[in-house]
RNA sequence: GGGCGCGUAGCUCAGCUGGUUAGAGCGCACGGUUCACAUCCGUGAGGUCGAUGGUUCGAGUCCAUUCGCGCCCACCA
């Protein structure tokens, strides 16, 4: 017999190998084997690499969970389905983990120098490696991991450089000295995209920029910060201000310095902010470096790579840049050129990586031209060729591509993909080559050198779709497995990742990298609060797979989900879920234990009761919801469904049903058992994208008890592992399916009706009752019913009486309505007919304000204006709340005779 | 400055193309050791869907305005 509890801890890991060794994750109809047939569409997804030497996360797991849902679900409907793993090496974030290492072991990467630091970076990307791959293998990810990559892997290596390459040639990357954002702290240039703006308290100064012919007038200039005037270069006022109109052509004294700088007029200064008087410094500001290419500035760095002072800061030269903002500012105050300082907040830039204050900086880096790349980026969207789930990521993503800048993809890094870029030391032109070369292209001189830089990690991700699949070569699976089918990621790296891959697939293949692109939320934590060690709301989606298993998990972030919202995580609902597995467990055991003595078939032909009916129809409303939900990516509403189904309707009424009707014994009892099974099997599938392990685990005992047994048909076509078994496909719905269902609801009513006033009487749980039911049109239904409803109302069998009309109400009795059904309940200890009298008429009264509000409606434009079938819903509901009423007040009239 | 999301029971959230007494989990109250399950079973209390106005026979579900929270993009010192 299967154990109790659902013991996960020993079945994760043994299924997992499992279906790795059977081969169940590779993908049928392999471009590498014989029998391939190319016209079949393949489902394939590229894994979002995850950072190589990175901790699983909560946001690792949802990725993972939806992914490996949707491959599992393509690949049960016998799809051929690729789900392509791999790592990223992470450029920054991996080398700013070996830099901490070698800080904590007293040496720094500049003592190591490059090679041995790279050795370092190496056996550290081998010890922390696989760690991110065995927990994505333990959240039961059916990857096929022979197809693994890795971005530095040497095929990698090579798209990155056909790719950059391409792009040379084609004139799309160039070089050059621009204003870049630089990080002191990680001493290199990063993107736009890896600056973070952070609203700030800080402080707007007020100085004064004296005229230079006339040391006693000055213009007032507000800034941010104040250091950078050691770089000033202008200063600018617009060109119809009044009140600046006599300055305009004139000099003025940088303070301190006393350098000349001209006052200038541009349109770009507004006149009400501040003191309508800009100070300009290109060298260090992206709006001024713009105002300086317009009229021609000089363009000064006042600062270092380290954002210590150049000797053009004079007397500050060699101090820190916020030493140097006070230090200024102080000096400024003594000599009388300050105005004043306000409080202000701002946004202030600061890294992605480290949260440092970024320095906007003159630098020679490599860009793309990437304009070109996103028009078309732009097109196959805006056709559709591109699908965007949730569609409003849409507009962002028009909105980003729209207003794009050249990309900065140079680094001052170690650890990456080298640029593939040579210099001749003697006629000084670059050899830019897909193979190292050994001599300049130009004059054949072997003094060359690489550049040392290498390329930003989200260059080689965006290559990502079809680098891992061979690319530039066209392999096999290049040719059949691209374009890939769904790019599933979080919203947050739509722009760093998603368009690039749009855009470089494009220019590079020719074709979209994939047809459907899903975004899912971040993980918060129970409150939406973003998860952080310093507000100890971190959850260790390691130790909640330790607790409650990783089904639970995958469950609760699956179901939790909605496209593009984030997802608020809290262990209860993990527990609920666990609790769900468990439930799940049981119910399968029920249904194993009752195939060890099946009962015999008599006759020919199926014999169902009302609630296999009901079951089977309910099922198929199942599958054919989530079906629907399936093709709109509503994963989580669909697990919501099965969970509802499985357990408030399989378990807690047919499971409980059919034990009244297999110890009933005979033909009946055959098909339920069969049913039970039928049912079990079809919620198994259902539920394996969702809960693997559990499903998987518990459908191969079923598999082998079925099989063990006279009903062993039913299992004939069943495969080894449910992983590979059939999807259930929706049937048309049966025109028998409402009325089953409806009749099955009545009896569900009349149970429900009964338990309710039992619970208000106190009557003992486990004590018997006899009753009397008045059934009407329904008497023949409720004669088949009788061993179901007294077994789940808890009456005497031996004292229910089914009857279709009564001549009078019996007064001694509790009288109750289901709908069209009465009924009786002969507990004269327990009545109390002030009690009764009550309990009636607030039901009653509650009923005519039923009946009143659909008479109205129905006397309303709505009877005529809204649809035939609405409305006749609303008058049989009406007919029947007018049958139960009328029973109402003649039970209630009995009541008063009484008296 | 532009754009977006959210605001539904005490808490955390579902609610597809508008259809008419609004759902779940947790929590709460009451009652339960029948051999699938106390990680359980039964019963119950509790929201009119942030506010206002509109479209409609009909709105949580569409439109407008508004309040609150959050996010993204953007070169206002």
């Amino acid at each position: 017999m299967l154990p109790k509890r659902y013991d996960f801890k020993s079945v994760e890991s043994r299924l997992y190998d499992f279906w790795e060794k059977q081969g169940y994750f590779k993908p049928t109809n392999d471009p590498n084997l014989p029998g391939h047939d190319p016209k079949k569409k393949p489902f394939v997804i590229s894994i979002p690499p995850p950072n190589v030497t990175g901790v699983l996360h909560l946001g690792h797991v949802l990725f993972v969970s939806l992914e490996d849902l949707m491959t599992r679900h393509q690949r049960m409907k016998g799809v051929p389905t690729l789900w392509v793993p791999g790592t990223d090496h992470a450029g920054i974030a991996t080398q700013l983990q070996v830099e901490m290492k070698l800080k904590a072991e007293g040496t720094s990467r500049d003592e190591l120098g490059r090679n041995r630091f790279l050795e370092e970076v190496w056996e550290w990307k081998e010890e922390h490696g696989n760690r991110i791959v065995e927990q994505i293998r333990r959240l039961g990810a059916s990857c096929d991991w022979d197809r693994e990559r890795f971005t530095l892997d040497e095929g990698l290596s090579r798209a990155v450089r056909e790719a950059f390459v391409h792009l040379y040639e084609k004139g799309l990357i160039y070089r050059g000295p621009r204003l870049i954002n630089w990080s002191p702290a990680l001493q290199t240039a990063v993107s736009d995209l890896e600056v973070e703006h952070v609203e700030e308290q800080g402080k707007l100064y007020y100085f004064k920029y004296r005229l230079a012919e006339n040391p006693d007038v000055f213009i007032p200039v507000a800034t941010t910060r104040p250091e950078t005037i050691l770089a000033d270069t202008a200063v600018a006022v617009h060109p119809e201000d009044e009140r600046y109109q006599d300055y305009i052509g004139k000099t003025v004294l940088v303070p301190i310095l006393d350098r000349e700088i001209p006052v200038i007029a541009d349109e770009y200064v507004s006149q009400e902010f501040g003191t309508g008087a800009l100070k300009i410094t290109p060298g260090h500001d992206p709006n001024d470096y713009e105002i300086g290419q317009r009229h021609d500035l000089e363009l000064l760095s006042m600062l270092d790579k380290k954002a210590m002072v150049t000797e053009i800061g004079g007397p500050y030269h060699g101090q820190d840049r916020f030493e140097a903002r006070k230090n200024l500012w102080r000096d400024m105050k003594d000599a009388g050129l300050v105005i004043k300082e306000e409080d202000y907040v701002h946004q202030v830039p600061r890294a992605q990586r480290g949260g440092e204050i970024i320095e906007p900086m003159i630098s020679t880096q490599w860009f793309v031209d990437i304009a070109p790349l996103a028009e078309k980026a732009l097109r196959v969207v805006r056709d559709g060729e591109i699908e965007i789930i949730p569609e409003r990521f849409r507009k962002v993503y028009y909105n980003w591509l729209e207003n794009i800048h050249d990309w900065c993809i140079s680094r001052q890094l170690w650890w990456g993909h080298r640029i593939p870029v040579w210099y001749c030391d003697d006629c000084l032109e670059l050899t830019v080559a897909r193979e190292d070369p050994s001599a300049c292209q130009h004059c054949g001189s072997k003094n060359i050198h690489q550049d040392p830089d290498v390329l930003d990690t989200w260059f080689s991700s965006g290559l990502w779709p079809f680098s891992t699949l061979g690319w530039p070569d066209h392999t096999p699976d290049y040719e059949y497995f691209f374009p890939t089918t769904v790019m599933e990621t979080g919203y947050d790296i739509l722009f760093f990742w998603v368009a690039r891959m749009i855009m470089f697939s494009l220019e590079m293949t020719g074709k979209i990298p994939f047809e459907t692109v899903y975004l899912h939320g971040l993980v918060m934590d129970e409150h939406g609060q973003k998860m952080s060690k310093s507000k100890h709301n971190v959850i260790d989606p390691l130790d909640v797979m330790d607790d409650m298993g990783t089904d639970a998990v995958r469950f609760t972030m699956l179901v939790g989900s909605t496209p593009g919202v984030n997802t608020n995580l809290s262990l209860q609902k993990v527990e609920a879920n666990r609790n769900f597995a468990n439930k799940v467990w049981n119910a399968g055991r029920f249904v194993i234990g009752n195939l060890e003595n099946i009962p015999e078939k008599i006759g020919a032909g199926p014999d169902w009761t009302l609630a296999d009916s009901w079951i089977w129809a309910k099922m198929q409303g199942l599958i054919r919801n989530v079906d629907r939900l399936f093709n709109n990516h509503q994963y989580g509403e669909a697990g919501r469904y099965i969970y509802d189904f499985f357990w408030g309707e399989y378990a807690d009424w047919y499971l409980e049903i059919a034990k009244n009707q297999i110890a009933e014994g005979g033909s009946r009892a055959y098909y339920t058992v069969e049913t039970l099974i039928k049912v079990l099997d079809l919620s198994l599938r259902l539920l394996h994208p969702f809960t693997p392990f559990v499903t998987e685990e518990l459908w191969q005992h079923l598999r082998k008890a079925v099989l063990n047994s006279p009903l062993m048909d039913i299992a004939a076509d069943w495969p080894d592992a449910l992983m590979i078994a059939s999807w259930p496909e929706p049937r048309k719905r049966e025109t028998w399916e409402e009325t089953k269902v409806s009749e099955f609801e009545l009896i569900q009513d009349i149970i429900r009706t009964i338990r309710n006033l039992r619970s208000e009487k106190n009557i003992k749980p486990g004590k018997l009752i006899p009753a009397k039911l008045v059934g009407g049109d329904y008497t023949a239904v409720l004669e088949d019913q009788v061993g179901s409803l007294s077994s789940l109302a808890f009456l005497d069998p031996e004292k229910v009486t089914v009857i279709q009309s009564l001549d009078q109400i019996p007064a001694g009795d509790i009288a109750l309505v289901a709908g069209p059904v009465e009924i009786y309940l002969p507990l004269s200890g327990l009545v109390d007919i002030t009690e009764e009298k009550q309990r009636l008429s607030s039901e009653l009264l509650e009923l005519e304000g039923e009946i009143n509000r659909l008479q109205e409606l129905l006397s309303s434009p709505f009877a005529e204006k809204a649809p035939q079938p609405v409305v006749d819903k609303e008058r049989e509901k009406l007919a029947g709340y007018q049958e139960t009423a009328s029973t109402l007040q003649d039970q209630l009239a009995t009541l008063e005779d009484v008296e």
